[in-house]
DNA sequence: ACTACACATCGACATCTGTCAATGTGTAGG
DNA sequence: CCTACACATTGACAGATGTCGATGTGTAGT
């Protein structure tokens, strides 16, 4: 496994074209786009992902974050391995803490496939 | 079952509100964009939504739309539901035929919501 | 070395989800 | 009425998903 340093992320094939209502989606790209939906599309990891974006330095450590669900410790840890998988958040070691930190690029692009705004 | 008359459709609730990365999600907020996003999350839907979108007159007939599959018609039926039920599609009845449309402002909400453009 | 701590991984489980074949419902023509 | 058609609903089933407790891994202090 090499990470997001030369597998491409999901999120990154998103980076790019026109948005839904501009024209049918190809059957390739709603493939590759529909995992990163299923990633945002569950009620703790978008309360995780907020919660890092509207961090202090845009970044969070998972201390924290555990502290704010009543979930398991590897519950929390789960789903920010699945946003971290999807290319959404970027994680950090820093002695004993790993930092989550969102990509805003990411969530830009997907938010114009499907806001219609002009990528 | 009085339709999205009276009831308060997941689309309707989103459409407020700062983006994820203002500040954090509410776990009551989060719980009702998920549905969006869960719905949203697939690929065939995905191509519906976009299929619809991009029809002439903004609209589609489900006959179309299950040509445009190699799915069974009912496989079909029960996205386009889905699709409804949360709000992000209408549904109008003309003779035998029955036609799609997306609503602009559910996905123009959504995408500001992610992408993080001022609603 | 040993212990304590932060986080990840594993295995198991119940629930949810996508799919289909079969069947139901309503509309229009003959 | 009876048939044909467009679409929805039902029931069933394999596979995916969210959750937990138990365990593993790496780092830092004593």
């Amino acid at each position: 496994m090499v990470d997001s340093q030369l597998t491409l992320t999901p999120v990154e094939t998103v980076a790019c074209c026109s948005p839904l209502t501009a024209e049918p989606l190809s059957a390739e790209r709603a493939e590759r786009v529909a995992p990163l939906l299923k990633a945002l599309a569950d009620p703790v990891r978008l309360r995780l992902l907020s919660l890092v974006a509207s961090h202090a330095d845009g970044e969070a450590c998972v201390c924290d974050l555990n502290d704010a669900f009543d979930l398991s410790q590897p519950t929390i840890s789960h789903h920010l391995k699945v946003l971290h998988e999807v290319g959404l958040l970027e994680r950090t070691k820093r002695g004993v803490w790993v930092y989550y930190a969102v990509r805003p690029a990411a969530l830009r692009d997907l938010g114009a496939l499907i806001g219609g705004v002009a990528a």
